[in-house]
Formats: structure tokens, C-alpha cells, sequence
DNA sequence: CAGTGGTCTAGACCACATG
DNA sequence: ATGTGGTCTAGACCACTGG
């Protein structure tokens, strides 16, 4: 009973916490800016504290009036938030709490819905495009493919518990996966893709991680600000014979998850 | 010729470039944002442009002057490529182009500097720090040590032609140990300590990598703003009985560099 | 339509580093 | 003492979203 049925106004709890929160007295500015005394208030009520992942904040002037601050202040440290993936601003609506205080574990030798079940209860997936174009210049790379060679291209989101967390865009060479999208629809599994075209098991040649800001497309499907710091993931996967199946793009926010790489020698 | 002796003053070629770009007009607001303009072409003349690593930039009022805008836009501007780790900012000095257009590519295999060599022409590394102490908790949790274990810490930083790349805290087993002062002096090497206590070579057991966002020491150390976004690396190290002998927790900034994990079974 | 977040201005004070 | 970047204010206009 704590949210009411229309998100369009702020709960009236969350709001008694906003106030509370913003009735504590400044330390001095020369310790530490205003800005970001108000951010350590209102991060530390995001993680730790009373403020729930969905809950809608109070706009923008409100807030300023609250903590007896002028709007570009509160701004400065709203939108270090949104940088960090805690909150996260729509125009003309509000701004909603976004961050989940745990960060996921993935172990990059099992596939990544493996990985988050051990951690998540609710995991989500929606496949936002399935379809057969031009492969990439990556993937003409990284498959070692002709320049103008057909990949299957599928772009997935992984939602956990309400958060979008895990961006994927996959190729798959389509001359080795005829019958994909059949394969593909009962279970949305790439594993029962590779099952029904012969292949078993696959093994991961290498991963290529780099660091950046997000795209346009990105932010948009991840529900993150533009240009939020993000985390890029590329591998590839081979088959037994060690032909190369699979070209893997994955983005997430910038703390949301810890990659973890096994590299025991078997 | 082109850099003055003294550093306090700027380069004349460059505030002719800057006032290149400084003029040429700006597109409507509704298309592009002001400040993202801005940003845009800075960006483009770190990157790509004339405008040189190390080089001085005029000071935010006067940039601002130059681009026709509040010096709050300017600001904007100039906050977004630090962040991105392109400018540094230097409180009561001024601001300074930092980034270099290449990105390092990390082999985890190897060791730092071995991958480094193959891309970069100059590499400088600082030992900040050797000491003895108590085992932090990671390295306790990592090396599977007791509490009260005493381990050799020692702090680098690797400087890639005149930028700071990589800061990387290191702990190693006191007891496995006992000649690494002198053992390391003569090369500053850590392969020469592990060869001097019997140790030929060494295999890595797990890598895990964050995202997050630069501490007041990781800022100093590599010279980049406060809160910049970082990405973080910690590993263990094990001898050939399969004994953690070492652990390894290092940073670099988000775009600075990639990070090859290779995977393939030996 | 009203309210939201996004942008921008002009002006001010401060702490800091350098000469 | 000067100039630097860092912070903060008060006020304004815009585009977008929702009822």
C-alpha cells in the first residue's frame, strides 16, 4: 500500500523522508561543496537507505526549496546521481530511483542469465530486434568473415527486477544457422539454437573489455541518462572445432554489475 | 619550437586554434545544445585535432569570451571532457589536455608493461610506495591469509608518454617473501623477487572487474579529476603449487585502455 | 494547459597556486 | 597581488510530457 496506483504524483512517505533529509544542517562549505553534501544525503537514502527503487522524487524547484539551495545547485548533485545510475530523470515527467544497492556477479563463463539467476530472484528478458542484415565491421572482425557476409543480428535486453542491466547485441554467422529463428522462438535460447544446428558446446576465445559513455540507443534501452559511464564487454564464441559462431556486445552500467574472468587452466 | 620553456603561459599556436574553432557558428540550440557544441568541437581537437597532449588551455573566462557564451556553459563543456578524461583541470593553474588519442590495449596475460611495450614507444613506472603492513581485507579474502598476517605492500603507477595509464596497489605474502626489498631493488622488477624465492613462473587464477568512480587518492595519483569514472581490476596471482602468492588490485581510467582477458585453454 | 527537466545568462565570492 | 578553477545565486526561456 505504500505506492499509490498513479505514478504521477510522489509518494506521500518518500516525500516525509525528502524533507527529513533536507532539514539536516550544512556543515561548512569549505569542508565539503553544498552539492555534494546534498548528493552523500540523498546517495546514502538511495543505497542504503528508505528511498525504493521506482520511488519518484519531487521536482526539481521543490527539492531546491527543500534543501534551502538554489535549483543549479540541487541540479549538480541530482545529475551526479543520474551519472552514477542511482536516479535517473525523464523530461516533462520526473525523476525516478533507479539503483539496486547490490551489484550483480557475472561469471563470464557461464552464460549471463546462469550467472544473475544465483543472485536475482526476478530476471527478465525482452528481445528488442531478431533480425538477418550485413554483418558489422566488429563482427566481420572478430568472426573473420567475408566483407559483406550475412550475420544473424539480435539485440536483447536483461531486466533485472524492474532495472534494465544488461545490453547485448549478438551476430551469428547466418550460413551456420539456418533454421535460427525457429530454434530461437520456443525458449528464446541461443543454446537451443547451437543444439539444433549441431553444435553442443561452445567455448569463449577472448573478451575484450572497455570503458565509455553511453549512445543514444544505449541510454534509451538501458534507462540511463545520455552519456552515463558504461562498461563494454565484447567476446567470441567457438564452436568445438573452433570456428568462431558468436560475436558478443554487451554494455551495462557502470556499477550495476562485477565481471568475473575464470582463468583456471583446465 | 613549439612549447614554450615556461609552462605557465599559452602556447600562442594553440590559442590560435582555439580561436579557430571558437568561431565558426554555432547550429541551432534545439539541434545540439550549446555547451554539447562546444564540447563537440573541443573533443574533436584533443582526438583528432592539432591540439596536443600537455598543451595549456586560455582560462575559462576567457574560452568563454571566446565561444560567445556564459562562462557556466563553458564550464559545462570543459566538466564533460574531464570527465571523459580528455582535459585536467588544475585548481589556481588551469586546464590542460591530457588524453592521447590511442588506447592501450592490456593483454591479462602478460604482465602490464610487457603488453604496454608492444603499443607505446615510452613507458615510465613510479613506485609510490613499500611497505610492510597489515593485509587489507580484500587481500586477506583473496590470498586466503589470516587476520593478522603481515604482507609487502607496494603501490605504482605506470606513466605512458607523460600520462598517468594505470595505478595498481599490490600485496604479497610477507612470509613467502623475506628478501623482496632487494630482490626488487636492482630492476624494480617483481618477476626478479618471485625468480629469488624460487618462484620460475606464475599463473593467474581469477580476474574481477569493476566500474566506478576515482577516490580522492586514485584522483591525485592518476591526475585526473575528482569522481572521474574509473574502471577497476583485482586478481590474484598463484605459484605453481597453486598458492596465491600475490594480489593485485588496479585502476585506469574508463577510456584510457582495453582490456584483453584471453581465454583460450592451453 | 500546467508542470517537468534541460539550457543559458550575468554576476558574485571563495580557496588555491604562482610569481 | 593576480589569475585560476570551484561554487553558488536568482532569474529566465525552452521543449517535452501528461492530463
Amino acid at each position: 500500500m505504500k505506492k499509490q496506483l498513479n505514478i504521477d504524483s510522489v509518494d506521500s512517505d518518500d516525500l516525509e523522508r525528502i524533507i527529513q533529509i533536507a532539514n539536516v544542517p550544512y556543515r561548512s562549505k569549505g569542508e565539503r561543496a553544498l552539492w555534494l553534501q546534498i548528493y552523500d544525503r540523498l546517495a546514502e537514502a538511495c543505497i542504503n537507505g528508505p528511498l525504493e527503487s521506482g520511488a519518484r522524487l519531487p521536482g526539481e524547484n521543490h527539492m531546491a526549496e527543500l534543501f534551502s539551495v538554489s535549483r543549479l545547485t540541487m541540479r549538480k548533485a541530482l545529475s551526479k546521481l543520474q551519472q552514477e545510475g542511482q536516479l535517473q530523470a525523464r523530461k516533462g515527467v520526473g525523476i525516478f530511483v533507479r539503483q539496486r544497492r547490490t551489484r550483480y556477479v557475472i561469471d563470464d563463463d557461464l552464460r549471463f542469465s546462469q550467472s544473475l539467476e544465483a543472485n536475482a530472484s526476478e530476471i527478465d528478458t525482452k528481445t528488442l530486434e531478431l533480425t538477418r542484415a550485413p554483418a558489422s565491421r566488429e563482427a566481420i572482425v572478430a568472426l573473420g568473415m567475408g566483407a559483406v557476409s550475412e550475420v544473424i543480428r539480435m539485440v536483447r535486453l536483461r531486466i533485472v527486477e524492474g532495472e534494465p542491466i544488461y545490453l547485448t547485441s549478438k551476430e551469428f554467422p547466418a550460413d551456420r544457422f539456418p533454421r535460427f529463428e525457429e530454434a530461437f522462438s520456443p525458449n528464446q535460447s541461443v543454446t537451443d539454437v547451437y543444439r539444433a544446428h549441431g553444435i553442443p558446446r561452445y567455448t569463449r576465445e577472448e573478451t575484450r573489455i572497455t570503458g565509455g559513455f553511453a549512445h543514444r540507443h544505449e541510454a534509451d534501452a538501458l534507462g540511463l541518462t545520455h552519456r552515463t559511464p558504461l562498461m563494454r564487454v565484447s567476446s567470441v564464441n567457438l564452436d568445438p572445432e573452433g570456428r568462431p559462431i558468436e560475436f558478443n556486445f554487451g554494455r551495462w552500467p557502470l556499477s550495476a554489475v562485477e565481471l568475473v574472468v575464470n582463468q583456471r587452466r583446465s
